[in-house]
DNA sequence: ATACCATTACAAATATTTTTAAAACGAATT
DNA sequence: AATTCGTTTTAAAAATATTTGTAATGGTAT
């Protein structure tokens, strides 16, 4: 392979090819990675996220406070929970959905870290 | 509005709706958040990252790391790099990228988070 | 000119999101 | 114990968005 003397030289000195292979997860780890990030990546998630960061919450009031309808509510509400970042509990009518600790780490590190 | 007992408790000791909305984000923060996961929630950019953070590389080399078309690669740099994770200059007949702050920060979160 | 390295264009293939309607389920009412 | 009401989920098709593959294009060095 042929490519910029800096480059080549830059990856010698860190172990070359092999150690940036290494340094590359798993399959199954990038594609669990990657469903997190994925989940996080639209607008409606990441409102839920944060209203959830607040108080745990019915999907009554994040309907009201994002202003969907209740079906897409739910489709965002499971794709959130397949992710493992909110979990829920059935409380009498109502379900009862409160950020996992997982879920929890997102909104610290976002909030402290200003990512952007 | 109607919910259960518990929920109405804690969202008024916490502030009651008003609280909830201050907490959630701007519509253009929100999506240029997401933005940025939506950019990490594919195995094949991820890759990418990981292997950038070893060293900067040029696509000819991620290429043969990842075992990718050459399209296909460029597809997926520019989309990292549109989300600001990534950054490229033009080196002879070449073109290196390396990690913008941004795109380490997450690196580096991750890996010391351990999220999953 | 030609070869090399990479990006762009565009249509096809996939995947995700939205909408609409129907169903599930517990609690209250008859 | 059936019916109804309130809350949420599920199903299925339609609408959108993303990703891939193929072919064409853009620069830079030889």
């Amino acid at each position: 392979m042929n490519l910029p003397e800096e480059v080549e030289e830059s990856l010698r000195q860190r172990g070359g090819m092999d150690a940036v292979r290494s340094a590359i997860p798993e399959r199954q780890d990038l594609e669990a990675e990657a469903r997190v990030f994925q989940a996080l990546s639209e607008p409606i998630r990441l409102q839920i996220v944060h209203a959830l960061s607040v108080c745990d919450l019915c999907p009554c009031v994040m309907k009201e406070i994002a202003d969907l309808s209740d079906s897409r509510l739910s489709y965002h509400l499971n794709i959130l929970e397949k992710a493992g970042l909110i979990g829920s509990i059935p409380q009498k009518r109502w379900r009862i959905y409160s950020l996992t600790a997982l879920g929890r780490a997102f909104v610290e590190t976002w909030k402290t870290e200003g990512w952007r």
